[in-house]
DNA sequence: CACTTTAGTTCACGACTCGGACTATGTATC
DNA sequence: GATACATAGTCCGAGTCGTGAACTAAAGTG
C-alpha cells in the first residue's frame, strides 16, 4: 500500500542494539566493553550481554588485554576476521574481477581477468564470471572465510537482480543475480558500478579522517563512459527509479551535439574517453598518459578541455547537492595531474562559492567498484548482524 | 565525535510505536483500532494501550461508530483538531505572512501583509513579523488551538536558528529564531523558503495520489530569485552545509554572463524575473501575465526563452536526481501556460529519456512556503508525539 | 599492604509487547 | 426472533530485554 515502518518490538530492539555495538567495534577497530557502553549510551550490563552473543556468533573476538591508565585493564574487542566475508564481483567492458573481503574490510583475494567483453555473447561472459566467482569462493573456503553473500558491479542499470540496461555492453535484460546465485550457492545482489565505486572509495579510499569520515560526497568514475555515484549520509542515493547520479549525461553544452543517450551536449559526449582520445589524436588511454607526460600540447589541450567541461557539470552538482567533497576516480584519477587544475578553475568560474569543497583524487583507481562490491556484503552484516545470523542457522546465538 | 545512533530502549520502543499508530491515523484520516493493528503489525492489545495514551494526551479523538460489513462495528479514530497546532511564518522580499494549521493540516488562520521589505531596516521588519506572529497566536488561542511551535520561512540560508545569508534582502546574520521565539514564547525553527514550499506542496498541494503519495520530487519556486527544493523519500535534502537545491544557480549557459552569486551563466541570471521582465519590456509580473494573455509576442518569447533555460537546468536535475516528478511553483506556476511547453521540449532535447517524469504545476502558488512552515510544526508532533508530550508537562500521558 | 580506580558480571526490577481468553455488539441464517 | 457467526476491543499472564545497583576482578598508588 504505502510506506509503513515496522513496529518496534523486543526482537527489533535487541537487533538494533546488537548492530549498535558491532558498529562501534567496527568503527574503532578495537575497544573495551566499557568504552562501547560509554560511547553508545547503553549500560555496561547490556553491552556485556550483547557482546557475549556477538562472540558466540563468531563475529567478534577478544584480542587480549589492553592497558589502561589506572584500574583493571580492559579486554579489547575486535571484529573476528573469520566471522564473515564478502565476495565482490565486477563485469566491465574490458575485464572481469573478483575480490574477497573479510569482516574488517581487508582484501583477502583479488583477481582480474582482462578481456574485451563487448563482442562476446552474454552467456559466454556470464559463464566466465561464474568461473571467476567459483575460484574466489574456493579461495575463501581455503582461508576459512564464510561468505555471507556476493555483490556484482555492473556497468549499467540494475533493478531487482536484473540488468535492465548496459549501454556499453549492448546487453539485453539479464537475470544475473539468479544465474550467478544458483551457480555459487550464495545470495547475490546487483548494483551499478559507479555507485559501488563511490562506496569503495568511502570505505577503503583513505580519505576518511577519523574525526570526520567522508559521508557526503560525489564520486566521478571515468571508465569507457562517465559515471557518478552520489553518497548522502553514508548511503548511495538512487533516486525514484534507481537512475540517479548519471553525471555523464548532465548538460554541459546546451544545444550541443547529439549524445548516444538521445540528449544533446551531455558531459560524456563532450569529455568522454572517445572524445578525448580523438582530440588528442592517440589510440589508447595509456598513449594519452604518455603523451601528457611528454608534454604533447594536443594531448594536454584535450585533457584540459575535458576538465573544463567536467567543471561545468560539477558546478551544477555542487549547487544542487552541496556535497562535502568531490572524488575523481577511474580514468580521471589517472589524468588528474593535467585535468584537475582546469576543472577547479571551471568550477570556480561557474559557482560563486568562495570555498568550494575539496577535489580529491581516488587512491583505488579501477579497483574501487569491486572493493565496494565486496565491502557492501560485509557492511550489511555489520549493519544488521541479527538478520545475518537468523539467515544462517549454523551460527547459533544465545547462551547455553 | 561521529555519527552515533541512539541505543534502543523501552521508552524509545514505546515512542516509536506511538508515532507509528498516530502516523497511521493521520495518514488514513479515520481508522479503527483493529485496522491500525492490522496495518502496523502491532497486536490489538498494544494498539489499544497506545491509543488510550494518545486520547488522554488529547491528540486523538474517537469520532463515533463506523459501520462494518459484519460483526461489531468499529469506533473510528481521528486526529483531534484541537490537539496541537502549528504556526507558520514567512518573511519574503515583498510580504510577511502567517498561517495557523491544526493537527490535521487544515488552515485555521491566514494573514498576509504586503510591503516591500528590501529598503527597510532588519529590526523594523522583525518587529513587524513579531506583530504578525502575535496576532496569529492570539487567533489560535481564541480557537482553542494549542501551538506546538513555530517555523519561519526565510528567503535565504538558515543554520541553527540564524539567517546566515539572505541575498535579496541584503541582511546581515540575524538571530531570528531567538528574537521571535522570546517574543511569542514558542520554540521557533528557521528554514529556507524554497524547501518549505516543496514540503507545503507535498502535504497540501493535492498531487498525492492515495496509492502513491508524491515523496520524491523537485519543487521549483520562482519568486524574486529562483529557488529549488529537493524532496527525497518525503524529506528535504539539504546537503552537507544546508546549501543544496539552489536550482537558480545551476549553470545553463557555460561561459555566460556573470551572476550576482559570483558564478557565470546561472539559471537565475538567464531566466530570473528581472531578466524576463526586461526582455518582455514590462514592469511587473502582473503586466507580464496580461501581456501574455493578450498575445504580446515579446512577452511570449521572453517567457518561452526562460522556459528553455529552465528546461536545461531541469534536464541536469533529472539525470542527477531521478525524481518522480517536477513541480513548478511560485511565479513559474502563474506563467506555466506559456512556459511549460518550452520547458518540456527543452528537457526532452537535453535528455534521452523516452518518458520524463511529469511536470506538475503548483496549486498553492505563493502560499506554499507558509503552509509548509505551519505543516512542519504539526508534522513533527505527529512524527514524534512522545517528544511533544514530554516537552509540555501540561499534557499528561498514562492512566490514573 | 591498604586504598583507589577502572572493567566486567550478576541479579532483581520495571517497562514494554505478545498472545490468548474474554466481553461487546453487530449481521446472517433458519 | 432465537441462534450462530464475525468482528471490535479489553484484560491479564507470560516472555523479552534494558536498567541500575551491588559485587567481583585486576590493575596502579602511596
Amino acid at each position: 500500500m504505502t510506506v509503513r515502518s515496522e513496529p518496534a518490538q523486543h526482537a527489533g530492539m535487541r537487533a538494533s542494539n546488537l548492530a549498535l555495538v558491532l558498529g562501534e567495534i567496527a568503527r574503532t577497530g578495537s575497544v573495551s566493553r566499557a568504552r562501547v557502553a560509554a560511547h553508545t549510551g547503553l549500560t555496561k550490563s547490556s553491552v556485556s550481554a550483547l557482546v557475549t552473543d556477538l562472540i558466540s556468533a563468531g563475529l567478534v573476538a577478544e584480542s587480549g588485554p589492553a592497558s589502561t591508565e589506572r584500574g583493571r585493564p580492559a579486554t579489547a574487542l575486535a571484529l573476528a576476521p573469520a566471522g564473515a566475508a564478502g565476495l565482490g564481483l565486477e563485469i566491465n567492458v574490458d575485464y572481469l574481477a573478483a575480490v574477497v573481503t573479510d569482516l574488517a574490510g581487508a582484501p583477502r583475494y583479488h583477481h582480474v581477468v582482462r578481456r574485451d567483453n563487448r563482442d562476446r555473447g552474454v552467456d559466454e561472459v556470464v559463464a566466465d564470471l561464474i568461473d571467476v566467482a567459483r575460484t574466489a569462493a574456493g579461495s575463501a573456503a581455503a582461508q576459512g572465510l564464510p561468505l555471507a553473500g556476493a555483490c556484482v558491479a555492473v556497468p549499467g542499470l540494475a533493478v531487482d537482480g536484473t540488468v535492465v540496461r548496459a549501454p556499453n555492453l549492448e546487453w539485453p535484460r539479464v537475470d544475473l543475480a539468479d544465474s550467478v546465485g544458483d551457480a555459487i550457492g550464495l545470495e547475490v545482489v546487483l548494483e551499478n558500478e559507479a555507485n559501488l565505486a563511490a562506496l569503495g572509495e568511502m570505505w577503503f579510499g583513505g580519505h576518511q579522517d577519523d574525526s570526520a569520515p567522508l559521508r557526503d560526497f560525489v564520486h566521478v568514475s571515468g571508465e569507457i563512459g562517465i559515471g557518478g555515484g552520489i553518497v548522502i549520509d553514508g548511503e548511495v542515493f538512487r533516486g525514484a527509479h534507481a537512475g540517479a547520479g548519471e553525471l555523464g549525461h548532465v548538460v554541459v553544452a546546451p544545444g550541443g551535439p547529439r549524445c548516444a543517450c538521445g540528449g544533446h551536449g551531455c558531459l560524456e559526449r563532450m569529455a568522454g574517453q572517445q572524445e578525448i582520445l580523438a582530440r588528442a589524436q592517440v589510440a589508447t588511454m595509456a598513449d594519452l598518459t604518455h603523451a601528457c607526460e611528454a608534454g604533447d600540447q594536443a594531448a594536454l589541450d584535450a585533457v584540459a578541455d575535458a576538465g573544463r567541461h567536467l567543471g561545468v557539470a560539477l558546478a551544477s552538482v555542487l549547487t544542487l547537492l552541496d556535497p562535502a567533497a568531490i572524488v575523481l576516480g577511474g580514468a580521471f584519477a589517472t589524468l588528474a595531474p593535467w585535468l584537475s587544475a582546469a576543472t577547479s578553475a571551471s568550477i570556480g568560474h561557474h559557482t560563486g562559492a568562495t570555498e568550494p569543497p575539496p577535489l580529491l583524487v581516488s587512491g583505488l583507481g579501477s579497483d574501487a567498484a569491486v572493493r565496494g562490491a565486496a565491502g557492501t556484503v560485509v557492511r550489511r552484516v555489520i549493519a544488521d548482524p541479527a538478520a545475518y545470523l537468523a539467515q544462517r542457522p549454523a551460527g547459533r546465538v544465545g547462551p547455553s
